[in-house]
DNA sequence: ATAATAGTGTCTGTGAGACATTATGTA
DNA sequence: TACATAATGTCTCACAGACACTATTAT
């Protein structure tokens, strides 16, 4: 490669929640070098060879291809570029946040998910600066997480207010009132956002939840005008 | 160019505001073609052979170099690409929005502010997608004005009440109540954001205004915990 | 004095926070 | 029955919105 031209690439943040809601972290053991064998971000290089018809649909096909799932939200998180993330040279990634939906399974040995708290502390290593991309998707999944309904993507289309209640805390990495949350959802329903199913789910013990039912708007959250205070 | 290659840019949205609390874009006739000669956004390219540390480094040498001017905030946008915005081919553009001091001179017949709405309208077109870019980058300032300080950046480091609630007003292109912004003000100076110079403004008429000083910290914005509502 | 503009005070409404209370299931 | 969990109700507080009122300058 010519010092004059420039890698660039697109790398997916696919997280999921588990059934304790925790946040895991999609990854792709990486089949070329450099970093061969290891387990790294799933993404694609972009140049004029490929087809792609934007930076979005490079996105699009690295979750296709490479992950081999189907996001329930997707937003472009941020560019980094410099001399030193790639062995190879001077490269730029483009990063995505993907949301997936809790049941989401793996088709292929060269996928996992790991807990996102091992990456976040540094426990789990990443090639690259992947590290670094999964901390900033993090930091604006739990920014937006304070004052738009984000989390709800990380949830099956219908979901009982506890779970939801587990996935903006997991966002948020602090406790939230159950009550606080329902308020919100319920300014929500009014808005259309939400509409009550009418059907109970019953767990093992205790009361039956309500189902909610989210229907998403163009992979848009909805805005409250305040924010979960700490 | 081979197919292979992507053309990396990085541009800049910078915005000062004129005396009459109006919002302008700095423009800068392009020396090389394409669209030679034209107004666009000020911008370099990003490959092997520049020496940049990273993109923000880039972002800051495209200012310096340029458009020659300071700016007292930058903050990452976004990024396009796609094989249709350059006739060059396929390439990708970070950009980033800056806000200048009001008293911003320019340094060149090479360069001028123009009406950022006249931009927004379409009343003034830009080559390349750019006028798209303004419109995002315009969007993301107008999203944070709603719960941060953001606006306060367009202002110079010593301020009046009534200069912020210009800025504020032109970021988010609706009236805001002046005791609304006052309350906001007096927050972050309990939080040290602002502090009182004890000093005073005395305009052509009226009772003279209060001077504030605003000591930006490290190029973010003080978060309020709610939102200007419509 | 009058005009013009800056700054303060008051009242209302909304929604988060905290916590108590009631409701509805299982064992 | 006891227990577990869900859902609702109540009270307080902070702050935006609206608007009245007071303060301080120039002419």
């Amino acid at each position: 490669m010519s010092t004059a031209e420039v890698l660039a690439s697109v790398d997916i943040v696919a997280l999921r929640l588990n059934e304790q809601a925790e946040l895991e972290l999609l990854l792709i053991r990486r089949a070329q070098a450099p970093f061969e064998q290891q387990w790294a971000l799933p993404g694609v290089l972009v140049n004029g060879r490929c087809q792609d018809l934007s930076l979005e649909a490079a996105a699009c096909r690295a979750l296709a291809s490479k992950a081999r799932v189907e996001p329930r939200y997707l937003e472009q998180v941020a560019t980094v570029g410099n001399g030193t993330r790639d062995p190879r040279g001077w490269s730029i990634s483009t990063f995505y946040l993907a949301l997936l939906q809790p049941d989401t399974v793996l088709q292929g040995e060269d996928l996992c998910f790991v807990a996102l708290s091992a990456v976040l502390d540094g426990s789990l290593g990443l090639p690259f600066d992947h590290g670094q991309l999964v901390a900033q998707a993090f930091e604006r999944l739990g920014g937006k997480s304070v004052y738009t309904s984000l989390p709800l993507y990380l949830l099956a289309p219908r979901f009982t207010v506890t779970e939801a209640l587990g996935a903006f805390q997991a966002c948020l990495g602090q406790a939230v009132q159950h009550t606080t949350l329902r308020g919100r959802l319920e300014r929500m329903k009014q808005q259309g956002w939400i509409a009550e199913t009418g059907e109970k789910n019953y767990p093992r013990m205790g009361r039956p939840q309500n189902l909610l039912e989210h229907q998403a708007r163009s992979d848009a959250a909805f805005i409250f005008d305040r924010s979960v205070l700490s």
